[in-house]
DNA sequence: GATCATAGTCGTCTGCCTGACGATAAACAC
DNA sequence: GTGTTTATCGTCAGGCAGACGACTATGATC
């Protein structure tokens, strides 16, 4: 990396998050309103400007607990502070992207359990949980009858990305527990697979898998009825990470 | 992201390359000697400022082209021109990162099959592939009895990463074949994933593997005996870019 | 209180894939 | 020819996943 000054142009360099949880059997990702132009008025990520004394990753976490309140320990490994997971995901620096300048963005995707409604600066009307697939496909009309439009900025190509990440990350990754409150059941494990894959699973076979693989979930001792049916047992995640063998995502 | 000046600080990007080839069964990767501070006669990973008009794939293509001669087709997606794939890794951007000013670096992935010897600028005392091992342990001494001293910025660290997400990425994608030539046999493509994982594998059992993977490998029709022995059938790289079930990374 | 619906948990069976490894084939070196 | 090297085919046992039956324990309903 020769230092050539010649060569040099000044960046604007952002932090964009995708946050996702699930609720309602629905993967849901965190929306702002946008104030200001460009895109007035349309949804988009948060995130803000890094500030210049932080890491990328301290912005990420900083950006995240002013959006949602969840803070989110060191991010630059794995973390499950508060409940909530954050991992750089990637960036973004088409020099078109923004129209006011030449901005950079570096995405990070973040995991949390559901969630009381967002707060966004007290403002409530300005953030929400969305489905991603609302938001990814704009086609038709929200649940409130409001017209769904498209993602400001490159955004819906990020969330379509942090989307991906996380379907991917939770096939070989105990990440799928992120998603989930400190104690939790099998069903509710699966039915976080179920949400973010879009698929159903057998509740045997899954419950055969996920209790058979050492260091994944440590029964707590407890029970509880909270899903209705027979009590089931409360786990909390166990040190494994890494999943071997993975999850089988099913085919198509 | 609302746009409050008051939180925009300039920040210098740059794109930093971590380029992959198999020479003699081990995995190498390309490192140019910075000629002047910080850590100047240091060895560094090829990379420069992005420029004000590029994307950052254009960027990183552009510098790998400048640097190896490779050319890369479009980056965003997974390329394969030339013999050479690029792809992004990540975003680094500590602020003490670069003693001169906050410089934020976009690292990207380049596997490339074995190559003549590097090219920088003319000076061919200035850029060499070197095992990673040597570029990552600094104990000891180099083969040819230069002292191997850590890598210049937090280089070590990236080259880790582009190393582990190739070590993980050939598992469950055709990746490996973008370190061997056009046509290549199943010998060679299994030295190449013993050399990146740095076991042995069985040879009748990888060979049963990659055969029984529908399109990861067609066959040319033709064979060779450039290994020695048995004449091999040749084959190319087929239309499959994930394998599934993956190929298993032996244990320990 | 009996019945039903719901959800959780344990087993069984079958097929596929992998690891271990024997055996054969086709080149080159001497 | 003999030995060496590499490629390729086959066999066998163990493990894991998908399909699915059976049983259990709770709350809801009649």
């Amino acid at each position: 990396m020769p230092y050539d000054p010649s060569a040099f142009a000044p960046f604007a360099v952002t932090v964009d998050l995708v946050v996702l949880t699930v609720r309602r059997h629905a993967l849901c990702a965190l929306a702002v309103r946008r104030g200001e132009p460009p895109f007035q008025g349309r949804w988009a990520l948060p995130g803000g400007f890094v500030r210049p004394d932080e890491d990328l990753s301290q912005g990420a976490a900083r950006e995240l607990l002013e959006e949602t309140g969840l803070c989110a320990h060191d991010p630059d490994a794995p973390a499950q502070v508060n409940g909530a997971h954050l991992e750089q995901l990637a960036t973004y620096g088409d020099p078109k992207r923004d129209p006011r300048m030449r901005v950079v963005s570096v995405a990070h995707l973040a995991l949390a359990p559901d969630l009381p409604a967002p707060r966004a600066g007290g403002d409530a009307n300005s953030a929400r949980w969305a489905p991603v697939e609302d938001l990814l496909h704009q086609s038709g009309y929200g649940r409130d009858g409001e017209q769904a439009a498209p993602l400001a900025f490159d955004h819906a190509r990020i969330l379509a990305d942090g989307v991906e990440r996380a379907r991917s990350k939770i096939e070989y990754s105990s990440l799928a527990t992120a998603f989930c409150p400190p104690e939790f059941t099998v069903g509710e494990l699966r039915r976080v697979y179920e949400a973010v894959w879009g698929v159903a699973l057998d509740p045997r076979n899954f419950h055969r898998k996920v209790t058979g693989t050492p260091g994944f979930l440590v029964p707590t001792g407890g029970t509880t009825t909270r899903q209705g049916g027979r009590p089931a047992q409360l786990f909390r995640a166990g040190g494994a990470t890494l999943l071997n063998p993975p999850m089988l995502r099913p085919e198509v």
